[in-house]
DNA sequence: GTCTATATTGTGATAGAC
DNA sequence: GTCTATCACAATATAGAC
């Protein structure tokens, strides 16, 4: 029973995500779900009430997923250059696990950007934490003097782009290549943070 | 005659763009790019046969733009740096005069890469020329040693994300603040220019 | 070329047996 | 809880008058 139910449950759950990241909600098919949770229509009106409340709950669990989970790193003493490595890190590697997140969060926000003022209790995101940290290593003299916003949107920007634009970028620079543009994904971890510390680091 | 046609098809052409770039080739109706260009649904189908062919007709021309045309600014001998701030600041402002076609491109690659197969012929996209050049510049110890690849990908990164990721920025840095988000933008050209600037020169 | 009316198929959702 | 059968409507596409 509760076995049974929580085991169905999940079934549908893993499909109706398989299928909204690749097809997005108005591309995604109530059968195509069922089919591949080797279900039929009807059980996942009886779970979910609609396509939207399934949809609902696969946006929410991977909007989680789409923010970094980095709060403790953030709020910690170290460095602020070690921070940005930890961030970078475990971002690209969290992308790498879940590689079609970004570009579903993203254009179904663009589709339908309410979808935020749902979503917006309980996360908890303070980039004003981190903003305010990066403008006292400026004003100590650590580092150069930077819009902390900027610098922010720098880092999601080179972090998050390779996922959300990964059909042209490894067209164009790979001719397609999966095993390359691992490789590439793996090395950006270094790469993108020694290209920050250059660009902040004083002489 | 030629005259009504011309207009009709451009009038269509206009209203397919604003639908297809909101909503996507599976949200669009084909209603609503009848609403919005003035005529019927019947017509749509006269010009266009189907609604896939309509869609690839704006998806080539919204391709096109998303390409920074710099070709000639590549091959010009201009150095690296003045380069890499015209790149920033073409490629930027033909971003705000086209804000909605970044997320709709890498969306409907995202899902039919195949498309992408469709329109590599006559677009001459050659990174290598630019890539070489910074491998020059390296070699002959004008900037600091950088993987090409990756500072390209970088450039379209911090170029493009602000679009792609807008409602998000929009919502979390500005609190929906439109006039601030434009100015955010703005000043983007200059600030990515020094970032890489920054990250780039030895000192 | 442009319209109205209609055919046809696809799709989310429900009824009801087991 | 799970299934089959079916409803109701939405959406692409076409026929045919003007």
């Amino acid at each position: 029973m509760t076995e049974k139910e929580n085991n169905t449950e999940k079934l549908i759950l893993d499909a109706a995500k398989n299928v909204f990241l690749r097809k997005g909600l108005d591309g995604a098919r109530m059968q195509e779900i069922a089919d591949e949770a080797g279900i039929n229509k009807a059980l996942l009106h009886y779970y979910f009430r609609s396509k939207d409340k399934l949809f609902e709950t696969i946006f929410q669990e991977a909007f989680k997923q789409f923010l970094p989970r980095v709060s403790d790193l953030i709020v910690s003493d170290k460095p602020i250059f070690e921070k940005i490595w930890g961030f970078v890190e475990t971002y690209i590697d969290m992308l790498m696990a879940n590689p079609h997140v970004p570009i579903f969060i993203l254009s179904e926000l663009n589709h339908n950007p309410d979808r935020l003022i749902n979503i917006f209790q309980g996360f908890g995101i303070q980039p004003q934490f981190f903003a305010a940290q990066i403008q006292k290593e400026i004003d100590a003299g650590v580092i150069r003097p930077v819009n902390p916003r900027h610098l922010i949107v720098n880092m999601l920007a080179m972090c998050v782009f390779p996922f959300v634009g990964r059909p042209i970028i490894k067209g164009i620079l790979f001719q397609n290549d999966d095993v390359q543009y691992q490789v590439f994904l793996q090395e950006r971890k270094t790469e993108i943070t020694l290209f920050i510390i250059n660009a902040l680091k004083v002489e």
